[in-house]
DNA sequence: CGCTGCGGGCAGC
DNA sequence: GCTGCCCGCAGCG
C-alpha cells in the first residue's frame, strides 16, 4: 500500500487521502466535459456508497450499467437526459423497533415502485406484527441522498451527494435472492400442498389449512427479509449453518425466526451496528471501506425526523458489510477472505472490529458536520452540490484556474470542497487514518482495483476545459498531459 | 408484479 | 431557473 504509508506522514490536505480513482480527478457530474483521456483506470464498483463521493467506473461494468446501489434508490426526474439522477428512499423498519431474536432489527428495502411501496408499508412486521414504517432519507440537506450517473464514452461517472442518515436496507441483490426464493418456495409448497391434499383425499385432517394461513400471512417477500441469505459471502461458521440446507424452507416456518438461519443473515448482511462514524469518512472517498450508514444523531440534518434517531443507535451496523455485499456481484470471496485475515473474526464482526480497532475514528469522538464552521468555499459551492439538472458554469470558472494553477492542491478545488461539504473542516486523525486504510485496502486487495500507486497516477488536467457539450469531441481539446508523481509527497 | 428509465407537470424558492 | 417530487407510461424480466 504505497499511497497510505507514504502520505500518512503528511497532513490531511494531501490529495492522497482520496482513495477512489474518481476522487482523484477533478470533475463534477455536471461538468460539460468529463475527464476522458486521462482515464487510466476505473474504480471497482461500490454498492454502498455513502457521502459525497465520486467514482469512475468502466462503461462495461455491469453494475454500473445498471446504476445499481445497495441503497434503495429511485429514479428522479432531473430534466437532464444526460445525467441519471436517483434519490434514496430510505429504509423500512418495524414501527415498534422490535428486536429480532438475534438482537438486530428489521431493515427492509423499500420498494422502488410507488405502488409497491405503499403496499409494502401496509404489511406487518414479520417479527412482531407491528406496522412497518418507512424512514425517509434526509441525508442531503434534509433531502434524500442523491446519486448521479452519467455515461460518457468509455466511463460511467458516478457521483453521490449526501450522507445516508438511516440504516441500510437490504441490498437489492439480497432482496432479489429472497424474492426468488419466496417464489420458489411458494410454488414448491403449493405443489406439496396439492400432493398432500391428494394424498389426504379421504378428508383426514392435516396441517395444510394452517400452512395456508401462514403463507397468506407471510405473503410478501418482505416478511422473509431477514431470514435467509444463502449467497451472502459470510463467515463460514455462519454461512455453513445454512448453506447446505434450504434456507427458504425455514423462512416459512415462523418458528424458524428463532432458528439458526435468521441470525446468520441478520448478523452478516442486513443488520447494521449503528456505530458513530466519522464525518470524514467520505472525505476519503472510500465508501466501500467505510460505507457505514450510521451516524450519531447529531450528524443528522436538523430537519430530520426526531424519531429517526433511535435508529441510529439501534442494531448492528457493519461498516464493511456493504463491501461484502457489493463484492458478491463480482468476486468477493477473496476480498472477504482478506477481511477475515485482517480481523481474525467472523465477517459479522468486521464492522465492529473495524470500528473499534482498525479505525481510530470510529469512536464517535470527533467533530461533526454541524459542529464545525463550514469553509467559505464550501458554502459558496453548496449550489454546485445541489445542482443536478442544468449545468452551472459559474462555479467552475474558479476551478478552471485551480486546475491549471495548482493541480496538486486538490483540496482547494471547488469540486473537492463541495465534496466534503459541511464536514470539510472536521479534524481528522490523518496519519493513523490513512495508515489504517492502507492496511485495510491492502488486505482487501483493493489497491489493485481502485487505488493506483502513486507512480501510476497520470492526469492530464490541462485537458480539463469547458467547450462544447459534445461528448465525443473532448479529445480534441486535450493538449498534453503531465505526469503526476506522487512520490514527491 | 416490480424495477427501471423517461419525461411532463407542478410547486417552492 | 433550479430543484424536488409527483405522476403516468413503456420496456423488461
Amino acid at each position: 500500500m504505497v499511497i497510505m504509508s507514504k502520505s500518512s506522514a503528511n497532513s490531511f490536505e494531501d490529495s492522497d487521502c482520496i482513495c477512489s480513482y474518481g476522487m482523484k480527478l477533478p470533475w463534477d457530474i455536471n461538468d460539460p466535459k468529463l475527464p476522458q483521456q486521462e482515464l487510466k483506470q476505473f474504480d471497482s464498483f461500490q454498492e454502498w456508497t455513502d457521502g459525497y463521493v465520486r467514482f469512475i467506473y468502466s462503461a462495461e461494468d455491469k453494475n454500473a450499467q445498471r446504476h445499481l446501489s445497495g441503497w434503495a434508490m429511485r429514479n428522479t426526474n432531473n430534466h437532464n437526459c444526460q445525467i441519471l439522477k436517483k434519490s434514496c428512499l430510505g429504509v423500512v423498519v418495524c414501527s415498534q423497533s422490535c428486536v429480532l431474536p438475534d438482537g438486530t432489527k428489521m431493515q427492509l428495502r423499500p420498494a422502488i415502485c410507488d405502488k409497491a411501496r405503499q403496499k409494502q408499508q401496509k404489511k406487518l412486521c414479520s417479527n412482531c406484527n407491528a406496522a412497518l414504517e418507512l424512514i425517509p432519507c434526509r441525508g442531503h440537506s434534509g433531502y434524500p441522498v442523491t446519486n448521479f450517473w452519467r455515461l460518457d464514452c468509455k466511463a460511467i461517472f458516478f457521483q453521490a451527494k449526501g450522507v445516508h442518515d438511516h440504516p441500510r436496507p437490504e441490498s437489492k441483490s439480497e432482496t432479489e435472492v429472497r424474492r426468488s426464493a419466496v417464489k420458489r418456495q411458494m410454488s414448491s409448497s403449493h405443489l406439496a400442498q396439492k400432493k398432500r391434499f391428494l394424498e389426504s383425499e379421504a378428508g383426514r385432517y392435516h396441517d395444510s389449512g394452517g400452512h395456508m394461513h401462514h403463507l397468506s400471512y407471510m405473503e410478501g417477500p418482505e416478511h422473509f427479509s431477514l431470514i435467509t441469505e444463502p449467497s451472502f459471502p459470510i463467515p463460514p461458521q455462519h454461512y455453513s449453518s445454512f448453506q447446505n440446507t434450504d434456507p427458504y424452507k425455514a423462512s416459512y416456518d415462523s418458528v424458524s425466526f428463532d432458528g439458526e438461519a435468521l441470525p446468520a443473515f441478520q448478523k452478516c448482511s442486513n443488520p447494521r451496528l449503528y456505530m458513530p462514524r466519522p464525518p470524514c469518512g467520505y472525505e476519503f472517498a472510500v465508501p466501500g471501506y467505510i460505507s457505514s450508514s450510521s451516524y450519531p444523531s447529531f450528524y443528522k440534518d436538523s430537519n430530520s425526523p426526531p424519531d429517526a434517531d433511535h435508529v441510529h443507535l439501534n442494531g448492528p451496523q457493519q461498516n464493511f458489510g456493504g463491501l461484502n455485499v457489493s463484492d458478491r456481484n463480482f468476486d468477493s470471496t477473496i476480498k472477504n477472505h482478506g477481511w477475515k485475515q485482517i480481523f481474525g473474526k467472523t465477517g459479522c464482526d468486521y464492522g465492529q472490529a473495524q470500528t473499534n480497532a482498525a479505525h481510530p475514528y470510529y469512536n464517535g469522538d470527533y467533530s461533526c458536520r454541524y459542529g464545525n464552521t463550514p469553509s467559505p468555499t464550501a458554502s459558496t459551492l453548496q449550489t454546485v452540490i445541489t445542482t443536478t439538472t442544468k449545468v452551472s458554469y459559474q462555479p467552475y470558472k474558479s476551478s478552471m484556474v485551480k486546475y491549471s494553477d495548482n493541480i496538486y492542491d486538490i483540496k482547494n478545488l471547488p469540486n473537492y470542497n463541495h465534496m466534503t461539504d459541511n464536514t470539510a473542516e472536521t479534524i481528522f486523525p490523518e496519519v493513523k487514518t490513512q495508515e489504517d486504510f492502507g492496511v485495510i485496502r491492502s488486505a482487501l486487495g483493493y489497491e489493485q482495483d481502485i487505488v493506483p500507486t502513486k507512480s501510476e497516477r497520470v492526469e492530464s488536467l490541462d485537458a480539463y476545459r469547458y467547450g462544447g457539450c459534445t461528448p465525443g469531441n473532448y479529445s480534441e481539446h486535450v493538449g498534453h498531459s503531465f505526469r503526476y508523481e506522487n512520490n514527491e509527497y
